[in-house]
DNA sequence: TCAGATTACTTGTTAATTGCAAGTGAAAAT
DNA sequence: ATTTTCACTTGCAATTAACAAGTAATCTGA
């Protein structure tokens, strides 16, 4: 499926360097989490999320994501000041990564969230089929 | 298994941001990439890996791992001035992670080696049996 | 044995990125 | 009509990354 972006030199083509150079920073995956666990879709509700992200970071995030089209933005039909970000299919792909990540840290570090835990833990497929099933309901546009 | 460790003011509990706190930079990933996949065990190899590190952040970066018990170190029997860095049992546990970095890259960007991606979608289950496998002929030291 | 090479770094210095605080313009609410 | 909300931008300081060079300990080959 991978269309050919005009790619700027990136420092390879491995491809764990690839996804390391899109999402590897401290807040690109946390935006994801939002979108996709949490259903956050406009700019004031990440910026209000926890970890408390900078405006001018979340700006940056935002269109970088965009640019690799991980989330899609539109207008809100409703209210012209607003837009509405969604995760788009690719964006969506990333449930697993998320997904193991929280298992790795779940087994060894400190963290919050045992609820999340135990529902993954208790049946992963099940876990990102429902993630997903969800997403079906709130999907981006095509575009 | 977590043990209490004197954690320096996380942003937050939240289990993936605690993951992304540890790993979420542009290198960490790609050392334990080196490790896993690749069997490189010391400084210089790290260095001479495709992406050329710069060597105060690789030194950075050993440390971190080290830190945070995702990698150990230890001194070559054989040669005084070589380091061994192996890594333990939770760094062997961001295989499925990566394995899953490595399959979003592969199904949404362009990207080499799909020999790599090849053998994981062929039996997701036994790529990693076989990673930990090969990972358990040269063990870290308990420690 | 001793000069040269190798290994795992450290130490500047510069460039880039992140974070903070404040401000802006368009649209909506009161 | 004024205030508030929203999605940003701008300017600046602090942190981090990258580049280049150097160093101490150890090993290797003549």
């Amino acid at each position: 499926m991978p269309r050919s972006r005009p790619r700027n030199k990136l420092r390879s083509g491995c491809p764990l360097n690839v996804s390391v150079e899109i999402l590897g920073d401290r807040w690109s995956l946390l935006i994801i989490r939002d979108m996709m666990l949490r259903g956050f879709r406009s700019y004031t509700q990440f910026l209000d999320s926890y970890e408390r992200i900078a405006t001018n970071i979340l700006a940056h995030r935002l269109k970088k994501l965009e640019h690799y089209g991980i989330i899609a933005t539109q207008e809100d039909p409703l209210d012209g000041r607003k837009l509405i970000y969604t995760l788009t299919e690719k964006g969506m792909d990333l449930a697993p990564v998320l997904t193991e990540m929280v298992l790795w840290t779940a087994a060894h570090e400190e963290h919050q969230n045992p609820e999340l835990i135990r529902q993954i833990k208790k049946d992963k497929q099940k876990f990102l089929a429902s993630v997903r099933q969800r997403w079906l309901g709130n999907p981006s546009p095509v575009n």
